[in-house]
Order: structure tokens, then C-alpha cells, then sequence
RNA sequence: CGGGGUGUAGCGCAGCUUGGUAGCGCGGCUGGUUUGGGACCAGUAGGUCGUAGGUUCGAAUCCUAUCACCCCGACCA
């Protein structure tokens, strides 16, 4: 990408509408634009983070063999009659009408849709268990949206499903899927946590929440040294204010912000039950399906990960997640020739070793691109001018870094190959 | 829904108390001088002041209604 012609949004004044960190950046970064309350639009560099979250879940949930697929959004309400929630969902679900009168929603969570799905195709148990997920988005008409793209009505959610013969294949298969989303959230690089969890609204009887720890989180969180913990509204519910100092004194437990990014849950028969998914076993004993549901809040995840990584510059993207690997910045390049083409060359070079690299040939001064890339969060900038064109060199400065260092072309790609 | 607040140029704001037909900073564009961390000078474009109605000779300003957005709370991933 060049960024003369890649549309970039950054903004020198703060924006007036946002509270916390990772909102003001987002908007002042330019990676999304507020559409109406709670639904934004995300811009290049903001769906390029987006797609880079996705992009690992996604490896992740293949690894463990869940299979990706697309269920539409717009869902008819005599499925969730069926279960109940058509009723006990309240205002938070979108209700709508066709031009038949018939009634629908705009889908909050999936469960309604792919019961319906698996009890149309599934024949036999020996087709079990079966685990498929989606990352699409979500809408839940939210009492108050909040704190731009961490509260959103509209967003990103990976939401998996799993459907088995018995517990005991559900717990495995659970176990999977937790080992799949600590996978996840240590590739994405956040210091994160699991803990113990109410299901909600979601039913079930079992569920684990993972948690970005931020100091404007709005989850209380208590923890041990080795980040394992609990809620503190659920330890509430489970015991008297004296037990939870005890267990906090005895455990030597922290409390801690957090911002719930994951929920894993068994679902046990709850929804097989009331829309009727059974199936025959291998004693032909007729079994309702057991079934778990995995979510991932994937745009919540972006704020998440801004608020644990900041400076007064701006973002600092954890490598996995960066827009961009490298920015290459140039000096001057549409008055200089020579410094334009080496700049081209290089960024061919990367190009070809398919780093993901933008070349800011922007005609504006350096000063005003390094402000750019590091308010956007770029890793690793490299700086080409006359200087560097001349002595074939390239000056490379990381972000966070206050220093500069000059490299050779060659110490700079084995540089970026070890990263 | 209860409480608080804000809507004026792309962004951030002033003007409103005390009505006289809109201004500042940043950004944009043009020209020149600069040039290795947000340059300077000159010029220039851009707003029916959220919307509708009312009062008035005259409304960004006063009155009424309405909409949107933000913050606190209940609720929630």
C-alpha cells in the first residue's frame, strides 16, 4: 500500500465525544467513524486490525476442527418462539416486520438459527459431535451504548456451536475450545484472564468468561498470581461478603479491572429440548443433543487491546495485531528522485517477503507522518532520506523507541525475518 | 426510562446573559520562502448556527416543540 492513494482518517484534535482511551484513539487514529449510537463504521486501517483478530481466531477455531460458516442475520421469530426467547429476550432484541407482516429479528446470538440448522440435517449420531462457528456481525438494541466500540449495538462476534451425544463429549470438546481461546488471546498478545462465570441470559449450566485486564474495565475481577479467578459479582452470588474476604486473604487474591472479550458456555439440552433436537444413540436410546456455545467479541477486542497498549503518542498495536508490520517514510521523495525510487525499491522488496508494509510518499513533512504512523501504531518505521539514498542505508526507529538506528537494507529484512 | 450535558465550517471551539444577519485555532486549496520531529508569509474556499414553529422591523442569540449525540444509573458481551 502507498499512502498517497490508501485513504487514511487521522485527526489532530481530539474528538469531543469520547471518553475513554481506546475511543478517543480509535476516532483520532482514524480506524472507525461513528455511524449513529452504538454502530460505527470501520475505515481501512481499523478493518485491517479487525481482519487481523479475525484471521487468528479463525486459524485457531480450524485448529481444533471447527468449521467456519454464514448464517443470516434477519431471523424469523417462530424459531425464537420456539425456544422461549422471543418472549424472555426483552427490548435488547431488534424486532422488525416484512412487507408480509411477518415478524423477524435482527440476530443478537445465534443459537435459534443453528438448532434449527442441525435438526433439519443431522440423521444419525455417528455424525456427531458437530462444531461450527461464525464471526458476523451482531445486533442488541442496548439500553445505553457506550465508550465507542467496546459497548457497541452493532458488532464483530465470533460465536461458535457445538452438538454432541453426552456430557462427556460436550465437556471434552469444551475443554477444546478453552484451550483453542487461550491460544487465541495469547497470540493476540493481551494480558488476559479466565474466570469463572454466570451463563446469563444464554441458559446452561457451565461457563468461563476471558477478560482483558484494563484499568477501565467494567468487570470486577479477582485473581491470583498465576491470572486464574474469579468474577466478583458471581462470588457474590455464591457467597457472604466475609467468605469472599477470607478466600481473597487465604488466596492472596488481587482485584482487578477487566473487559469480558470471551464466554464460553454449556448449553447442555436447554435449546435441543424446547425445539425438539434429538437424536438415536448407539443403544437407539433417543438423546436431546447436548450443546455448547463459544463467543468471542472480536471488535470489542480492538478497544480492548488499545486500552492495555497506549502512550501519549497514541496506539501501540502488538505486532500480531498491527495494521501494518512497517511504515516506510519518505523524506522529501516528490522533490527528490532519488530518494523516491530507493524508497520503491525497498518497498517492492518487502512486498516480495510479504511483509505488510505502506510507504507514506505522502508530500508532507516528516515530522507530521511519524506523528501519523505513531498515533496509528505502526511497529517499526523506517526513515529514507538523502542521507539514507546515498549511503544506501535505512534508518529504522520502533515505536516506543526514542532512539534511531541506521541499517543496511539487508540487516533490516534478517531484522524483520527473526521478528 | 430517571438525572446531567452538548448540537455553530472537515476537526476542536468562541459568540447567546444584554437580538442588528457569524468568528477563532487546526485542517484544505494557491503562490512563495523553508525543509531530518506537527514550519513561516501572503492569498483563498468552506457554515440557510440540529430541525420545525413562534415572538420581533430584525433571531445563532428570546419562547415552544422536536430530533440527534455524550456522560452517570438500572441492564448487558
Amino acid at each position: 500500500m502507498k499512502a498517497s492513494s490508501y485513504p487514511l482518517f487521522t485527526q489532530k484534535n481530539d474528538p469531543s465525544d469520547a471518553e475513554i482511551i481506546s475511543h478517543k484513539l480509535m476516532l483520532k487514529a482514524g480506524l472507525v467513524r461513528q455511524q449513529s449510537t452504538g454502530q460505527y463504521s470501520f475505515l481501512p486501517i481499523g478493518y485491517r486490525v479487525l481482519r487481523k483478530i479475525e484471521n487468528i481466531i479463525r486459524e485457531e477455531m480450524n485448529a481444533i476442527g471447527s468449521a467456519e460458516i454464514l448464517m443470516p442475520s434477519v431471523q424469523p421469530s417462530e424459531l425464537w418462539q420456539e425456544s422461549g426467547r422471543w418472549e424472555t429476550y426483552g427490548l435488547e432484541l431488534l424486532r422488525l416486520n416484512d412487507r408480509h407482516d411477518r415478524e423477524y429479528c435482527v440476530g443478537p446470538t445465534f443459537e435459534e438459527i443453528i438448532t434449527d440448522l442441525v435438526r433439519r440435517d443431522l440423521n444419525s449420531y455417528k455424525q456427531l459431535p458437530l462444531n461450527m462457528y461464525q464471526i458476523s456481525s451482531k445486533f442488541r438494541d442496548e439500553i445505553r451504548p457506550r465508550f465507542g466500540i467496546m459497548r457497541a449495538r452493532e458488532f464483530i462476534m465470533k460465536d461458535a456451536y457445538s452438538f454432541h451425544i453426552d456430557e462427556k463429549c460436550l465437556d471434552n470438546w469444551y475443554q477444546n475450545y478453552k484451550h483453542a481461546y487461550n491460544n487465541i488471546f495469547k497470540r493476540l498478545q493481551l494480558e488476559y484472564t479466565m474466570v469463572d462465570a454466570d451463563s446469563g441470559n444464554i441458559g446452561g449450566n457451565k461457563s468461563n468468561e476471558f477478560h482483558v485486564l484494563a484499568e477501565t474495565g467494567e468487570d470486577d475481577l479477582l485473581i491470583d498470581e498465576k491470572g486464574i479467578g474469579i468474577n466478583l459479582e458471581i462470588a457474590k452470588t455464591k457467597y457472604h461478603s466475609d467468605d469472599i474476604k477470607k478466600i481473597v486473604k487465604e488466596n492472596n487474591l488481587t482485584h482487578k479491572k477487566g473487559i469480558e472479550v470471551g464466554h464460553i458456555f454449556k448449553l447442555g439440552d436447554k435449546y435441543s429440548k424446547s425445539m425438539k433436537l434429538s437424536i438415536a444413540d448407539a443403544n437407539s436410546k433417543i438423546n436431546h443433543l447436548q450443546m455448547g456455545c463459544y463467543g468471542i467479541g472480536v471488535s470489542r477486542i480492538i478497544a480492548a487491546a488499545i486500552e492495555q497498549n497506549y502512550d501519549e503518542s497514541g496506539i501501540i498495536w502488538p505486532k500480531s495485531i498491527s495494521p501494518f508490520e512497517i511504515a516506510i517514510i519518505e523524506i522529501d521523495g516528490h522533490k527528490n528522485e532519488s530518494v523516491k525510487s530507493y524508497c520503491n525499491q525497498l518497498y517492492q522488496t518487502m512486498n516480495k517477503n510479504n511483509v505488510e508494509v505502506i510507504l507514506d510518499d505522502r508530500e508532507s513533512k516528516l515530522g507530521n507522518k511519524l506523528h501519523d504512523w505513531e498515533l496509528m501504531g505502526i511497529p517499526n518505521m523506517i526513515i529514507i532520506g538523502k542521507k539514507e539514498a546515498e549511503n544506501n542505508t535505512v534508518t529504522h526507529k520502533k515505536r516506543g523507541d526514542t532512539e534511531k538506528v541506521s541499517l543496511s537494507i539487508d540487516q533490516l529484512m534478517s531484522k524483520i525475518n527473526k521478528n
